[in-house]
DNA sequence: TTTCGTGCAAATGGTTTGCACATGG
DNA sequence: CCATGTGCAAACCATTTGCACGAAA
């Protein structure tokens, strides 16, 4: 349900083995949508003296590799989170920031259309749809 | 068709109304989507003197004031655009880059269903959607 | 052993802040 | 005049890079 094969990607590249990249992507799947920063203290916690030019570098990595996915939630940092299985995009409150996550097939029709009518492929894991959420929306 | 009403927007809250503010919202009309260094060179080219930070100063200003927003365009730093009349969502293509514009109407069926279904208020102006475009795709 | 990966420190790029001077009202 | 704006320089924060040491194969 985790760890895909990530021995088996690396050695397959003659990439090595190590405790860090092994971290960081645990890391990503345990957050779900974090940012480097937010994986470097995850991984310390378990291996304090990683450094966080270790996460930057294993994330993209792990990105090439296509074991992860960031996607940009507005403001600073990108999020990382796995790829495969459960595709999903964001939705993001800007009043209270809350992030949740929507189906694809909620998409679906607009990526065809985009498809269809301009030959553009959407990528759905990386879509961020910005507003104001149900809470905020209402309450406000 | 443009220059809103700035100086009777700045009055009204007790603002200056400074050479500065009136390039910078030029700026942000003829240049469509451009980031705050772009901004930058182009007022420059009309007064050679204003500093980046006035830039930021006064397009969180207008941002503010409800003149202008910005959007994630991916990467790095966001893009200002003026806000009313045009409304668009923006596409953008992750292999050349390309930023391209779609009407509002492609996104309504989406934002009705978030609506309804979450009660969620999709902030259409805002909107990145990340992809493969045309070119790319074909070609490649 | 040999090459690849990591930690560390310094460089970078974008954005923000503090402060004194300039200027609009 | 007086308060707000601006330019400048320095501070910041996230990310990247160079280099020598440490570790996987």
């Amino acid at each position: 349900m985790s760890e895909t094969s990530l021995p088996e990607i690396l050695r397959a590249r003659g990439l090595r083995l190590t405790a860090q990249r092994q971290l960081v992507l645990e890391a990503v799947h345990e957050l779900g949508h974090a940012t480097p920063e937010q994986l470097h203290h995850a991984v310390r916690e378990v291996a304090a003296g990683v450094n966080i030019t270790t996460i930057y570098r294993t994330l993209e990595l792990l990105e090439d590799l296509g074991l992860v996915t960031h996607t940009h939630l507005s403001h600073g940092s990108p999020t990382y989170h796995p790829v495969g299985e459960d595709q999903h995009a964001h939705l993001v409150c800007r009043d209270c920031g809350a992030v949740s996550e929507i189906e694809p097939a909620v998409l679906a029709p607009l990526a065809n259309g985009l498809a269809e009518e301009r030959g553009f492929q959407l990528d759905i894991g990386h879509v961020a749809l910005f507003g104001t959420c149900g809470d905020c929306g209402g309450a406000k």
